[in-house]
DNA sequence: TTGTATGCGTTATCAT
DNA sequence: ATGATAACGCATACAA
């Protein structure tokens, strides 16, 4: 910069006042504008966090990027920042209490602007002097989150298969026995069985059992070959996929003899296929509503808790209403 | 930092020694160490960054992280960089080559200590000064390009077909026109169909041409319902798994009537099964290859292009050798 | 061994 | 409107 000045003739301050569209006089706007084309200058945004103590930068606190629902909303997060000229810190924890918690004296260090976290570490507690947005995980009043409606979801898993002329239906999932946002699939699709008169079994793993568990409890369930389920509602597509596997190799056809919902709404390769029917997930909309909700710090009142509508998805594991498959959007 | 050494009744220069681990009085430091457990100090990398010019941060510019396969390459990237307690800016660019170059812009304004890059902007010629490594495409002698040894896993994949009983194959890309590594998997597949001795066809299609192209191509080589070709290579897992499902159209049994294999090894869920038979990329070691390059500033010779070893994975949609299934490690 | 002073690149305040 | 100067938080060379 001092270059620039050098370059133009003129003083640092002026540079500078070109640099934030200041006013200036246009005769030394471009000659200082010449001067940092030739010098190739750029601004150094440390010299510049340092100053202001504000920095454009966010970080996002995920357990990794492979799980495809994770990667997606790295991917909208990530965009919405950009368009807020914001840039984004990746923090992958791995499902680390301890990773989460470094991370966490990492931003502190880094001076970002704003944290946005999926995490699930009960331990953790953020400083409530940067701003802090939760994704799934209400963690304390001062820290909003952000979710899907998932008591609505379980409840639309529920209807939809009601409508899809299920009588007896099951809920699988396997738990985590953390407080979050997803636990309420479960009450939703309850309430909505009791709505619909549906007759309802559940299932829950810890999550260290292996997923053949719930092999074991479906063949609990077979008499002459014959599920006593018409319809299953899984708390997560990848579930659903693996139930789904289980119950080709006993011979049950889906949907014909077992209709199955997931949830999450993940597609192959990101934007291919519907692995299952499910209840997809506005992850742009989460993303969106993170970003807005962490930069606006002058919201006049946070809310604690945003719940996003979610939607049903035809992918192939129900029957189809009216013969009409209804095409990905 | 005044007030720890405040706090500490010391000079500002024994904090700093403090916290860079310099030799300073054992009575000294261990004050200096309560103080700053008492005040919840932390550096601020932003002064750190300034004073020194190094900051500890590398930008990662990748089209997106929705494709899963570049999902993992930033998850290994990631963990990479961790280890070395390195940060990554996530830098997703969405195959632009707009925002490819904005994206140099802003690291060089955030005096980035390093750039990863897999882009598509031929006209992208990044700062000399900054350490920048590419994925997949040569960008010229002083940036070094890793890469899979895409040729040996056209070789390999050729290999496959012609032990698995195929006599008349296919390959089958949507083509870049970009001068990158992955090109070279067409001519490792001809040249593994040569050695072999494998009959050989292929189709090539633009990248704005709806894959329905493949559709038409095949269809003009059914005879009376069976395929000319009983193998097909194609140039990704996606483009594998689309053409199966256009197979499965046809009334094609895969693999009986015919084999596929594709190429990435992608699973579904990110760890789950393969979506079909595949060349697998060594994504954690392309991620483990890239960062070492980037922050190995004293090799002596930095390799223009490092090819890293793929290997074959059975995914269903190959005859199995010998009847055994090889599991997915 | 410990303390002091200077500069890194910016921005903002203040005289000019 | 423009130019000089201080301060942001840290590291370091140098003096004590």
């Amino acid at each position: 910069m001092k270059d620039v000045a050098l370059e133009a003739g003129v003083a640092l301050g002026t540079v500078s006042k070109v640099i934030n569209g200041l006013p200036v006089g246009e005769s030394y706007r471009l000659r200082v504008e010449a001067a940092i084309q030739k010098l190739d200058y750029h601004v150094n945004s440390y010299a510049q966090g340092l100053k202001a103590s504000k920095t454009y930068t966010v970080a996002l606190l995920i357990p990794n990027t492979s799980n495809p629902f994770f990667a997606k909303l790295v991917h909208h997060i990530n965009t919405s920042l950009m368009k807020r000229n914001y840039r984004m810190l990746l923090c992958t924890t791995d499902y680390d209490s301890r990773m989460e918690q470094e991370y966490l004296t990492i931003t502190k260090q880094n001076k970002v602007d704003g944290i946005i976290g999926l995490t699930y570490n009960p331990e953790l507690h953020p400083d409530e002097t940067i701003p802090f947005v939760s994704i799934d995980r209400p963690m304390g009043a001062h820290i909003p989150c952000v979710a899907s409606d998932n008591f609505a979801g379980g409840q639309m898993a529920a209807a939809k298969l009601a409508d899809l002329g299920c009588k007896n239906v099951a809920f699988l999932r396997v738990g985590s026995s953390l407080d979050s946002e997803p636990n309420k699939r479960k009450a939703g699709f309850e309430n909505g069985c009791l709505i619909k008169g549906l007759s309802f079994s559940e299932k829950i793993l810890q999550d260290d059992d292996p997923l053949s568990e719930f092999e074991v409890f479906l063949r609990e369930h077979l008499f002459d070959g014959k599920l006593e389920f018409d319809g299953l509602f899984c708390v997560t597509d990848y579930i659903a996929y693996e139930i789904i596997k289980i119950l080709r190799k006993m011979n049950l056809r889906v949907p014909e003899d077992v209709q199955v919902i997931g949830f999450d709404g993940i597609r192959a390769f990101g934007d291919g296929d519907y692995f299952c029917s499910t209840i997809v997930q506005p992850i742009m909309d989460i993303a969106e509503m993170c970003v807005e909700l962490l930069l606006q710090e002058h919201m006049s009142t946070k809310p604690p808790l945003v719940c996003l509508p979610v939607s049903y998805a035809y992918g192939g594991t129900t029957k189809e209403e009216g013969g009409i498959a209804k095409e990905r959007k």
